[in-house]
Formats: C-alpha cells, structure tokens, sequence
DNA sequence: ATGTCC
C-alpha cells in the first residue's frame, strides 16, 4: 500500500501543475506528507531514504510538526543500513537527539544500532501499581502525608544518591546481569513480581564489561532513587473504565487508588549512551556508515562496537527495570507506614512495567529485528506469544502517562498494531521545548494543576514541567485507538504527585 | 534525560 505512494506523490505533481489542490497532500518542513487512511501520513522515500517514513497525527497534531525537526530526524533515521520500513512517528512525536522522542526504527540483522534512536534515559518506563483502595477516602491531609512519606524513602532529584546504595552496591552485578530478580532476591519486593514486567524484568545479553568504570561508579549508588525532568510517582484515582473486560483482567476499577513510577536507568544510563554515541560515532566512519547526524550515531550490530553498545545497553535496561522495582517497595512502605497496613490488605499488586527507550530483538513479519524505541511503548494484543503468561489471553497493558496534572492511560494494542512494530505512543509528548516553557507564568502554571497536589517548594525549578507545555494528552491517545491501533482500557487521573526538584 | 560544561 506504501508502495503506491509513489504513484499517487507523482499523480499529484501532474494535478498540482495543472493548478488543482488536491486534498491529501502537505508540504511540512520542506518534506512532502501524503494522508494514508485515518490519522496516518506518509513521507514516501526519495533521495537517500531507504524506506518510507510515517508519522500518526490529527490534523491538531499535524499542526506542531511545523515547530520542530522530527519529521527531518525520521527522514534521515530511514537512510540507515538495514533499516525496514517504515520509520514509524508516534502521535507524541517531538525533536531529539537523533531519532524524535516517539520514534520507533526497525533495523534487520545485517543493519546497524543506534544509541541515539535509543535515547539518553536507557529503559526509561512506567511502572502501575493498584490497589483496593477506595480515593473517596483519601482527603487532602491524606495526600500530603503520603507523598511526604514516599520523599522520605525515596530520593528525587538530580545527582541523588540511593538509600539503599549499601545493598545495592553488593548487589550491583547480579542486577546488571539478572535485573528485578536480583533485587528480589536482596528482598525487595516478591518473586511473582517479575511475572508483571516487560521481559520478566531482564534483557538478556548485558555485560557489565561493555561499561565504563565511570558509568558503573554513578550507578552503583543510584538504584532506587527518582531523578528529575519529566519522572515522576503518582497517586492516582482511576477515572473511568473505557474496556470493561480488559479493566477487570487488569484489576482496575472505577474509584481505586492506583500508583505510577515514571523514571529510568539515571547516570548510569546516560553515562553509557554518552559513552557510546561517542564511540558509535567513531565507528561509523570507520565501517563506513553514512551517518546523516551526530544523534544517529550508528554501527553494525555485527561489529564489536555494536555488540558492546547492545551489552551495556542491555545493562541499563536491567538496571532501569531494578531501579522501579525498589521504588515500588519503598513507596508501599510509605503506604503502610501512613495508613498503618499492610501492603497486602491494601491490595497492592503490580499491574505492569513497561520500558519506552529501548532496542530489543523481535520478531515480524517472519523477520528477526531489532526494535528501536524511543519514546515509544511496546503494545502486544491478545494472544500474541511475547505476552507474559497472565496477560497471554487480553494482551498486556500499556502504560501511557499523560503531563503532571493531567489523565494517564492503560491501553493495550490490537491486531493492527503490526503496522507499528506492535508499538505505541510513550506520553502526552512535549508540545515546547523545556527553554519555552520557562515562560509560563506560575498562575497559568498553578491553573492547568487545578486541584493536584505536588511536592515541589520552588516553581521555576518545575516549570517546564508543566501540563501546559505538553500536548492534550487526550487528544494523543485518540489518534492510535481511532485507527483501531489500541483499545483503551482505563483512564487515570492524579491525586498528587512527587516530582523531582530540590 | 543528565553529578544540567572537567
């Protein structure tokens, strides 16, 4: 069907010539943009592109991809070896560092790897816990002292050191290799747990020996600890139930209190994708891979520059998915130190953890890949064999937080979610970029939070972070479940909310 | 995103 693009871009030339506007056809950022059915736009390969590029937009999305560079990133990340159509532009999509935030870049197995399409947050994900709580019982008092309680145990912020980097430094190894089951083992949470994470809570693959010194020493003491930026945990109310049937194999009902964890792999994680985009860089000239910007540094994954970026990546993916896993345990500790439980007759149960800066090996279409994604979700429908065995029959979820004062959602993908790579959208996505948003006022800012609640003293330290410099996230999850690419199953709204700024 | 420029 892409392939018929071509005809159509040149049956439009012969139109334009003759002076007819033809409905369909855009000109963005000097790149020609052709509609292809509901909410999807092709950017069809000319040039040096190998394959086509496509990005899922409403017409209001469609609008924000004048302001930046993400349509000239998908473009160029589409002239990589080995890449396999199409580059794919999540509704969130905005400019990064080589590929957009809500990229998604299949490359084939003689084809290369990116750390830059991966992103600098290295398993950055969402972590949903629920509860049998009821949030008509939790008042404001309530909230401030839960979330002041979930500061104490858990550090947030910049450059933070864990509160267990005793243990975790003992540890540090085993998590790198074995991920969550290590943690789990040091007594961190229970062994069904990693029933409820993507790829059980471990990439296979990692070798601390692809990580710098200097990386292993930032990561060493940071397990457990929030970072700052966009990461955030979340009390949450669950709002309304969209898929009754899915809600209720997901545990989720109307009026129940439920936990987000939105963070990454720390410096740990940026120290490697510093390290390599570096070295990636390197090798790039030295096998001879035309590399259209420093951002999508790349090199074989056959070289052993690429083998050692996917070993050290895969370290961080462990370490991310580990450094959720002991949030989790101290935020229930919080829980059950304020409400004076315990963790199982408050219901706690991890739903799922998702990963959306990642490269993973998978198969589609018959054909090996490895997936990038970067501010991208995976999003298996029911039945498809890579689903955990609990979610094997519904598919599992999806986690989709929206800005710090706005909805978040639980999708799960469908059949037509091949046409992504089974992915989805990571987020609301950045509408202005984080020195735009500086100048929102702190009323406009204090507005758009409405009733939420939120840790932070200093509002410029925050105020990027506000629900005004993204996207409607509503607006965005309705792009991919109009094209019938997910079914949305719950959405959740925030009670209060610990951000990461001193 | 990030010991936000060794």
């Amino acid at each position: 069907m892409l392939d018929d693009m071509f005809l159509f871009v040149n049956f439009r030339k012969i139109r334009d010539r003759k002076g007819v506007n033809f409905h369909g056809v855009e000109v963005i950022q000097g790149y020609t943009v052709v509609k292809d059915g509901i909410n999807k736009w092709c950017i069809p390969k000319f040039g040096k592109m190998r394959v086509d590029a496509v990005i899922y937009v409403n017409d209001t999305l469609k609008e924000l991809l004048h302001e930046d560079q993400s349509l000239r990133q998908i473009t160029n990340a589409a002239t990589l070896p080995g890449v396999v159509k199409p580059v794919i532009g999540m509704p969130d999509i905005h400019e990064g560092f080589g590929l957009p935030i809500g990229g998604v870049m299949a490359i084939e197995e003689k084809g290369v790897i990116s750390a830059g399409a991966v992103g600098y947050d290295i398993n950055c994900g969402v972590r949903l816990l629920r509860t049998n709580l009821e949030a008509e019982y939790f008042n404001k008092e309530l909230l401030y002292k839960l979330i002041e309680r979930i500061e104490y145990y858990v550090p947030t912020g910049i450059g933070k050191k864990g509160r267990h980097k005793g243990i975790t430094r003992l540890i540090f190894d085993d998590v790198v290799h074995n991920g969550v089951e290590a943690v789990i083992k040091a007594g961190f949470g229970k062994k069904s747990d990693l029933n409820f994470i993507e790829e059980g809570g471990k990439l296979s693959g990692a070798d601390i020996s692809a990580v710098s010194k200097e990386a292993q020493g930032r990561g060493e003491e940071q397990l457990g600890t929030l970072g700052g930026g966009n990461h955030f945990i979340e009390i949450q109310q669950v709002d309304s139930i969209l898929d009754e049937k899915l809600a209720e194999r997901f545990g989720l009902f109307k009026g129940q209190i439920a936990v987000m964890i939105h963070t990454g792999s720390r410096g740990f994680g940026h120290q490697i994708a510093t390290d390599y985009t570096k070295i990636l860089w390197e090798a790039a000239k030295k096998y001879g891979v035309d590399v259209p910007e420093k951002g999508l540094a790349a090199a074989p994954i056959d070289s052993k520059e690429g083998k050692a970026y996917y070993k050290a990546m895969a370290a961080a993916v462990n370490f991310a998915f580990s450094n959720r896993q002991i949030i989790m345990f101290d935020v229930i500790k919080a829980f059950e130190d304020v409400l004076k439980k315990s963790s199982e007759s408050m219901g706690f149960q991890l739903v799922y953890d998702v990963a959306h800066n990642i490269a993973k090996w998978e198969e589609h279409g018959g054909k090996k890949l490895l997936v990038h994604r970067k501010g991208a979700t995976r999003a298996l429908p029911a039945g498809h064999p890579q689903n955990p065995s609990f979610y094997k029959e519904s598919g599992h979820p999806a986690l989709i937080p929206g800005s710090m004062g706005t909805g978040s959602y639980v999708v799960v993908g469908t059949e037509k979610a091949a046409e992504t790579f089974y992915s989805v959208n990571h987020g609301a996505g950045r509408r202005l970029s984080r020195n735009k948003a500086k100048k929102i006022t702190k009323e406009e800012f204090e507005k758009a939070m409405g009733d939420v609640i939120y840790n932070v003293r200093s509002f410029k330290d925050i105020v990027d972070e506000s629900p005004l410099a993204y996207k409607d996230v509503e607006e965005v999850i309705s792009v991919l479940s109009e094209r019938g690419i997910t079914t949305p199953v719950a959405r959740l709204i925030p009670l209060a909310v610990v951000k990461g700024a001193d």
